[in-house]
DNA sequence: CCGTTATATTAGCATTTTCGCATATACTGA
DNA sequence: TCAGTATATGCGAAAATGCTAATATAACGG
């Protein structure tokens, strides 16, 4: 494969590779919400917002609509909600093998 | 969910945030490789390569494991295969789209 | 046209990442 | 123990990233 590729799918992970930009996706990924929306469901400020927004728009991982004042964001492709899935079971897996460490030590101490 | 999780799945996205690991990732998808095996395959200089398997590592993406002289490396978790294979079908679908798009262009012209 | 609301962009600064180079560590065989 | 091979680590410079504060743009209602 050629390096360009990689470097493609290097970028899209890191547009991920944020805790913001993740909770971004989380929730759009339950449907399409307008900036201020996730401005308000994040609780930070306006403009790390929007660049984090920004940054997911250029990577073309959301994409946006404008009506009247507002402009409404959506994930553009499932697939990056299944990758985000995914990585919660990964997550899990990884919690599970940590605590069941922690156990056995617990147990020959 | 706390930020902390979410800090952690930013983390895993970071480790996979650069060309040059994916590619690591998908040499060892296919099965255990040595440091030096990696690094031929790679064609770049042991030390770069030797500092993005410390980043991997340092994640617990990848495990290794001594042979005498050598370090065999190899995927901790199946899950992050499937990540990289949703992402490849990602970028089918993407690369699709920007072709059809352009099509459309030509055709409009 | 004006003030207000919603959103984006810019600039400056601190922090992090990446790379290349040099060096260190670990193991092997003679 | 010594030379050679395999791998890791430390360091400084350059580039990328993220934050805050300020400013810009766009649309609305009056």
């Amino acid at each position: 494969m050629p390096d360009s590729l990689r470097q493609f799918k290097a970028d899209i992970f890191q547009a991920l590779a944020h805790p913001t930009r993740i909770a971004i996706l989380e929730f759009l990924s339950e449907g399409e919400l307008s900036a201020g929306a996730l401005i308000e469901k994040l609780g930070m400020d306006q403009a790390n917002v929007s660049q984090h927004l920004a940054v997911l728009r250029a990577r073309q991982i959301v994409v946006n609509r404008k009506a009247g004042n507002q402009v409404f964001y959506s994930i553009r492709d499932p697939t990056i909600g299944k990758v985000l899935a995914l990585m919660r079971k990964y997550f899990h897996t990884q919690l599970k093998e940590t605590i069941g460490m922690l156990d056995e030590m617990e147990h020959t101490r």
